[in-house]
DNA sequence: GTCTATAGCCTGATAGAC
DNA sequence: GTCTATCAGGCTATAGAC
């Protein structure tokens, strides 16, 4: 039916890259190891991708589908603006919780993606999802940048994540900082404040 | 007088390998890329440092050394809280911006650097200057955890730049929107609704 | 679709002359 | 303190058998 043929090898290949580039990068990952662990010899990976480059691009492309939907969802859904806060920071919480890979090839894509990757990003993986965003930073602060606003709204969730490695060793970091529902509770209410101001 | 032989060569290898690995990562950069940029051959790095590894460290350390300082000084100042809450957002603001390699280099330890590195970080970098954030934190919303506040307060700043170069790919992004002041007035904004509610 | 073998280059690191 | 030369091994990618 389709012009390629889709083996189970080929998304095999990319569900094992998927985490070793998230673990060690694009130029920390050879060939040799992806192989390695697939179970096969690294010739045979040319047989399914041209190149390591290519290779990376559709484990990026995999792993980054339809990952903002869920955030898209919860922005724009009805009922009263508190409510959509809350599932939004709800929603965006659970991907970075639950998805440990996407969140950290998301950031090695923001430190070494070149501008045709980031593009991709942009449009693709989070398009949708951050103009939601910035609909929803628009009620909250009608006089202020909803761009800023939402920016602002992304890193307050995400950071909680990234630092997640060193917080252990830093004064009052426990374990529970991590927690879904403890990071959820603390943005929404600091989110929160900006509608109390309001109203 | 002291026991190393401290060369100029020795620290201008540092300020040259500072800049590369942030860019392009520890495994992104070999030793004959640093000898070139110097000036020297590869071998020659081998005399003033043992391995690849430990220039590494060296470049590290120095590229963090005393960083945070400016940010513990404008947290601890004197004055009302609003005073010391603008000075702390404007201080990590400006670190941030006016030191993209300190800035990636961070982001780079914190996908890729391993449990000593990452105490390290902790403890002789960001420990003190944290430790006067918690404090702000517990002023700002003494019911919160200032835990977690602190890491929302660093997350705030530090994700506008994180994302600089994808945001000119999303809706509403312009180039003011990494503006010092502008980063500036927008976090410390969005931080002193807090005050406003308590006050 | 997978293999072995290998080309050609780059890697970290060392030896020894100057 | 820097050099040239080199080692041993890893790297991406290809050739060609099965």
């Amino acid at each position: 039916m389709s012009k390629e043929n889709h083996t189970d090898t080929r998304v095999l290949i990319l569900d094992i890259a998927i985490p070793l580039f998230a673990e060690q990068g694009f130029s920390g990952v050879s060939m040799r190891n992806i192989a390695n662990k697939v179970g096969i010899s690294a010739a045979a990976l040319y047989h399914h991708y041209p190149d390591k480059q290519s290779l990376y691009l559709a484990a990026m492309e995999r792993a980054f589908a339809d990952k903002a939907e869920g955030i898209t969802a919860a922005a724009r859904q009805s009922g009263p603006i508190e409510d959509r806060l809350y599932a939004y920071v709800k929603s965006f919480t659970k991907l970075m919780a639950n998805d440990p890979n996407f969140r950290t090839l998301f950031q090695r894509e923001l430190l070494d993606g070149d501008e045709s990757r980031l593009q991709l990003l942009a449009d693709k993986v989070f398009g949708e999802a951050f103009k939601a965003m910035t609909e929803l930073a628009s009620e909250l602060d009608p006089d202020g940048d909803p761009h800023l606003l939402a920016i602002s709204m992304a890193g307050l969730v995400l950071f909680h994540f990234e630092t997640e490695p060193v917080r252990r060793f830093l004064p009052g970091g426990l374990k529970k900082h991590s927690n879904l529902k403890v990071v959820t509770e603390h943005v929404y209410n600091l989110l929160a404040h900006m509608l109390i101001k309001k109203t």
